[in-house]
RNA sequence: GGCGAGGUAGCUCAGUUGGUUAGAGCACAGGACUCAUAAGCCUGGGGUCGGCGGUUCGAAUCCGCCCCUCGCUACCA
């Protein structure tokens, strides 16, 4: 059995700061990987930044900057992003990086070799001041000027060299493989899109530019550059070390296992970029997944409005864990999801600090008073205790198919359902009426609830690695060794060293800010 | 315009092939307890399941019409 596993995130266009899109992309893909790990696979988890194209030039010129060393400054934010995220990828790449470089221009190659690149011209209305084409039916005769309807601004007639990949030549080839693959393209409904897409008919495609020059050159054509795609879609074998495909990484790790995007980079990842690997003759990734848009208070970011939220400031002011158990605990995978500094105080509270948190706490303080602070070790278990710890075990299948097939919030649901059992389960023992009566029921009790805590915070690891790591290391654990199989793991625990220092996990949210 | 998704408690949503008094979390109200971050536990109120009509012994669930919301409809990424 293949027990490598290959997860991205998109490579972000660094033309402005870091915003709560990027930091779902990478969250998401983030707790992916995570959970892979504690499934023991060797897992790669790549993100990185996509440096070429005219913006990125035209900036660097505005900062009297080269571009080079403008990127190398505006990467660096999306790098430090990964730090504050905490985010366990392996690698950063960058498309200015000669690896990369390498990489397109044997892809370019491949696609030149084998016939799907010719060139010709690419026309059309042209709008300097919005950077866009045009169709006809989009522009309108204003004061006998051409116009965008929907901007208004003044549109031309361009007329420039490029260079095209036969798109149109793979519609029934890429159709054929989602039929083949109907999990290529998740959630569902995106998949619909993309078909009915494809159904349609697809145009050829312009890969070059020679308006600007900050870009990778076309082979023997340096008039060119190559355009956006091609060029930042390739950072996903670039990573694996292509064009050497007798690589280690490559072997292990390519095709990819998924590639976590938002919806609005789908039709570039599950139709052009495995259109041109068919083309250069390279397997196909296994899924795409798009997930839907963070919005604030149920309307798009932006500045007009006023309601950005900036995921930097809420870590912050709140904390990392908190803002990713908060992302996606609360919006849907896949769907649009509203989020609100309202909703985010509700949540932290009750699940993060009432729940979760002081579960920890009120276990831990009650051995640390009672028990010489060590964990009792007990084998006389009763029914109660059984069920309880039982009730997680025999969900674990379960719990691992929900997280493979993205079911991300129907696995926290579960996951915080247990944590609700666990603080139930204390409650109806009542250790603390019983301590001088029955001491080794007592300690049967904190037995079996450390277990329990001992589990939930093992599935809890991908989604608030900082809070968990912190658990562990009460309970003397050593977090690298953690994984799913420690679950079924009474021994796991450490029964003789006494419990390390607890701290209050998540504080409590106050009203008045 | 074309194709697609959806309208279920104040909010976010679950509701399997139609079957008893429609569920969960949050929010709200009351109760007993005290190990704990005034946390946790228990109980409760609240819904003409978008509207109208139909099929059926029986429909949130199937069919028809209508109203509303949202997504996709290619080269900024």
């Amino acid at each position: 059995m293949n027990k490598n596993f290959y997860i991205t995130t998109p490579i972000y266009y660094p033309s402005g700061k870091p915003h709560m899109g990027h930091a779902y992309s990478s969250i998401v893909a983030d707790i992916f990987a995570r959970f892979k790990r504690l499934e023991n696979y060797n897992v790669l988890f790549l993100t990185g930044t996509d440096e070429h194209g005219q913006k990125i030039q035209k900036e660097a010129k505005k900062n009297n900057k080269d571009p080079k060393i403008f990127c190398d400054e505006l990467s660096e934010t999306f790098k430090s992003l990964t730090k504050i995220l905490n985010l366990s990828n392996n690698d950063f790449i960058r498309t200015t990086e000669k690896r990369h470089h390498k990489s397109v221009i044997e892809i370019w190659n491949r696609l030149v070799e084998s016939g799907d690149i010719y060139l010709d011209k690419y026309s059309g209305w042209y709008s300097v001041s919005d950077e866009a084409f045009y169709d006809e039916d989009e522009i309108e005769n204003i004061n006998q000027k051409k116009v965008s309807k929907s901007s208004g601004s003044t549109v031309e007639w361009v007329e420039e060299e490029s260079y095209f990949f036969k798109l149109s030549s793979w519609s029934n080839k890429l159709l054929e493989f989602y039929n083949t693959n109907p999990n290529f393209i998740l959630p569902t409904s995106r998949k619909n899109e993309v078909v009915k897409f494809v159904e349609k008919g697809l145009k050829d495609l312009s890969i070059s530019r020679t308006s600007f020059k900050w870009g990778i050159p076309v082979p023997k054509n340096e008039k060119h550059v190559i355009y956006v795609w091609l060029d930042a879609l390739t950072n996903y074998i670039s990573a694996l070390n292509f064009p050497d495909i007798k690589d280690k990484k490559f072997k292990d790790f390519w095709p990819a296992d998924i590639h976590i995007i938002g919806k609005d980079i789908l039709r570039f990842h599950a139709v052009f970029w495995p259109a041109f690997l068919l083309a250069a003759k390279l397997p196909l990734p296994k899924k795409v997944f798009g997930h839907g848009w963070i919005l604030s208070d149920d309307k798009k970011m932006s500045k007009s409005l006023g309601n950005i939220l900036d995921p930097i400031e809420i870590i912050d002011k709140y904390g990392v864990d908190q803002l990713r158990y908060y992302l996606v605990k609360e919006v849907s995978l896949g769907n649009d999801g509203s989020i609100s500094m309202e909703n985010l105080k509700n949540c932290i509270n009750n699940d993060l600090a009432n729940n979760y948190g002081n579960l920890c706490q009120r276990v831990f303080s009650f051995i640390k008073k009672n028990c010489d602070n060590k964990i009792p070790k007990s084998s006389t278990l009763d029914n109660l205790d059984k069920k309880l710890l039982d009730n997680l075990r025999n969900n674990i299948p379960k719990l691992i198919n929900l997280m493979n097939k993205q079911d991300l919030n129907e696995y926290i649901k579960m996951v915080v359902n247990f944590s609700f059992e666990a603080n139930k389960y204390f409650n109806d023992s009542e250790p603390w009426a019983i301590k001088k009566k029955k001491p080794e029921r007592m300690k049967t009790i904190l037995h079996t609830i450390v277990q329990q805590i001992k589990n939930i915070t093992i599935l809890l690891s991908p989604i608030i690695p900082n809070a968990t790591d912190k658990v562990f290391s009460i309970m003397n654990l050593s977090n690298e060794n953690i994984t799913i199989d420690k679950i079924n793991d009474d021994n796991f625990i450490n029964y003789e060293k006494k419990l390390d220092n607890l701290e209050i996990l998540f504080n409590k949210i106050e009203n008045d800010n």
